[in-house]
DNA sequence: CGGCCTTTTGAATGTCTTCAAAGTGCGTGG
DNA sequence: CCACGCACTTTGAAGACATTCAAAAGGCCG
C-alpha cells in the first residue's frame, strides 16, 4: 500500500526511499541516515527557511510540508525556481560555506530535521559512505536537470503544456518518496504559487486548470490532484521522467553502477 | 587598453584574468594554468561539443568563439540555457563521470584547449591548489546564479527587459575576461539564437532590438553590440551584476577570503 | 454570521506569434 | 568584378495567447 501522507513518517524512511534508487547504500549509510536526530523543527507557511545572499544555514531535511526557492523583483513580480518536497534537502551543498543563491520559503507548514551528518558526507568523502555520497550527487544532478526542465517550460512551452508538465514532475517526485499514488497526490498550492512558478498570471492559471479538467486530464479537490490519464498528459506535455538508471550513470558511470549492484 | 579580441590570446591569460578575482591563486595555481597544453582544437559553428545524455567528454576550456547549452523539443522548439564564452569550461564538473544534462553546441567557430589538469583539481582537492579550487567553485556558483537569473527573465520579465538583461549579462561576462570594453563588446549571435535563449519568436526579438535602438540603448553593427547608456539599461532591466566579493564569500566565507588576501 | 482569502467569471486590452513577403548583406563562382 | 544565391533581417497584417481590471462566487475559520 502506498503511503499518502508523510506527517509522522520518520525522516530516515523518507530519505532511504528517496536515495536508495540513486546509489548503492551500504549498511553504514543506512545507519548514518537512521541516526539523524529525530527532533523536528516547525516552520509556519510563509516563513523564510533561507534568505538570499545570506550564508547557507546548517543543512536540514524536509520531512513534511512544501517549500520553494524563489526570487522577487523590486516591483513585486516573483519567480519560483523549484519546489522542495518531503525528503528534499535544505542547504545541502558540495561547496563549503556558500551563500544562498535564492530565497527559500515555506509554502505550507514545514517540518525539518537537522542533517549536519549528511552535509559532512557531502563535503568530505569518507570511504565508508561512498554509496551515500554517490546518491547525494545523483540527487543534486536530478535537481539540476529539473531546473533545466523548468527553463524549457518557461521559455518554450504553452501555459497548458507547462502546467501539465509541472504536475507530472511533482507526481514523479512525490512518488519517489512514497507520497504519491499512481494517479493521486497532495498538491497544497494556491493558484498564485502555481502562477509564480509557471510564469503566468493567476487568472490564466485558473483558466488553464479548468481546461485540463474539461479535457479529463486533471481533478483537483481538497488539496489533492488526480491525473486520470497520466500517459496522455505526458504526451501533451512532452514529459519524460528522469530515468533512475540514467541518473545514477550520470554520476558514477553505468559500468561502475552495474559493478556495484552485482557486488 | 582593453583587448577586444581573444583569438590568439593564450588560454592561460584568459583563465587567469577570469579566475583571479574569484579566489586567491597561488604561484602553483598560475603555473598549473600556464602549463595547460597550448594545442587548440577547432570546432565549426553548429558542431556538437557535447551531446545530452552522453558521458561528459574530457574537460576543455573555450579560448575563442561562443557556444551554448540547450535542449530541443520533439517538434523543433529549442531552449538555450546559457552561453559559453571564451574562458568558460566545458565538462568541468565536480561530480565524477557525470552524464551531460544538456547538449552543447558551437554557435561560432570555437577553439578549445584540453583542461584535464583543471578537471583533476576539481575532483580531488590537492592542498597546493586550494586557491584554484576555490576560484573554480566560485565560478560554478556564478554559473548557477546566472541560470537562476535566466529563469527570472523567462518567467517574469517582458521581452524588452529580458533582452536588455541578457545583453548586460553578456557584457559583464565578456568584461571579466577582457573581451568587452565599457560599452562595446562582440555579439556574434543571429537573432534566431537570441530568440531561443529569450523564449521569444525571431520576429519579436527583431522588434525588441529595434525598440532598444530607438530608445538609444543599443547599437548593433558588424557583430558588435554597443550599449550607449549601460546605467539606464540596467535600470529598465532590473540588472544587478554579480559582486565578485559576494561570489567569493559564497564559497569560502567572507572572513576566510579576507584572511587569504592579507596572508 | 461575518470576514478574509481563494477561485471563478467577464470584458477589454496588450503582448507576442504566425504567416508571408520583401529587403539586405555577404561570400562564391562565373 | 559583377551577378547570383543563400542566410539573415525587416516589415506588415491577422490572430492567438495571456494579462489586466473588476467583480462575483465559494470556502473556511473564528
Amino acid at each position: 500500500m502506498t503511503v499518502l501522507t508523510t506527517r509522522g513518517l520518520p525522516a530516515a524512511d523518507l530519505l532511504i526511499r528517496r536515495l536508495s534508487p540513486l546509489g548503492p547504500l551500504s549498511a553504514a549509510d543506512r545507519a548514518l541516515i537512521a541516526s539523524l536526530p529525530s527532533q523536528r523543527r516547525q516552520h509556519q507557511a510563509g516563513d523564510d527557511l533561507q534568505e538570499q545572499g545570506e550564508a547557507l544555514r546548517s543543512p536540514r531535511i524536509i520531512v513534511a510540508g512544501w517549500a520553494c526557492r524563489m526570487r522577487v523583483l523590486p516591483d513585486g513580480r516573483r519567480q519560483i525556481f523549484c519546489f522542495l518536497l518531503p525528503g528534499d534537502g535544505l542547504g545541502l551543498c558540495a561547496r563549503p560555506n556558500p551563500l544562498a543563491l535564492s530565497t527559500t520559503v515555506a509554502l505550507t507548514r514545514v517540518e525539518t530535521v537537522d542533517a549536519s551528518a549528511i552535509g559532512a558526507v557531502m563535503r568530505a568523502s569518507p570511504p565508508q559512505h561512498a554509496g551515500l555520497k554517490t546518491a547525494l550527487l545523483v540527487s543534486a544532478s536530478l535537481e539540476e536537470a529539473a531546473l533545466l526542465d523548468h527553463m524549457v517550460r518557461l521559455g518554450r512551452q504553452t501555459a497548458y503544456e507547462r502546467t501539465a508538465h509541472l504536475l507530472l514532475e511533482l507526481r514523479q517526485r512525490l512518488a519517489a518518496v512514497g507520497v504519491a499514488a499512481e494517479r493521486r497526490f497532495p498538491l497544497p498550492l494556491i493558484q498564485e504559487v502555481l502562477a509564480d512558478a509557471l510564469g503566468l498570471s493567476v487568472v490564466h492559471v485558473n483558466r488553464t486548470l479548468q481546461q485540463l479538467r474539461r479535457d479529463q486530464l486533471l481533478v483537483l479537490r481538497s488539496g489533492y490532484a488526480e491525473l486520470p490519464d497520466p500517459q496522455r498528459l505526458a504526451e501533451v506535455a512532452n514529459y519524460h521522467p528522469p530515468e533512475p538508471t540514467a541518473a545514477v550513470a550520470a554520476v558514477i558511470g553505468r559500468e561502475a553502477w552495474v559493478a556495484a549492484r552485482s557486488a
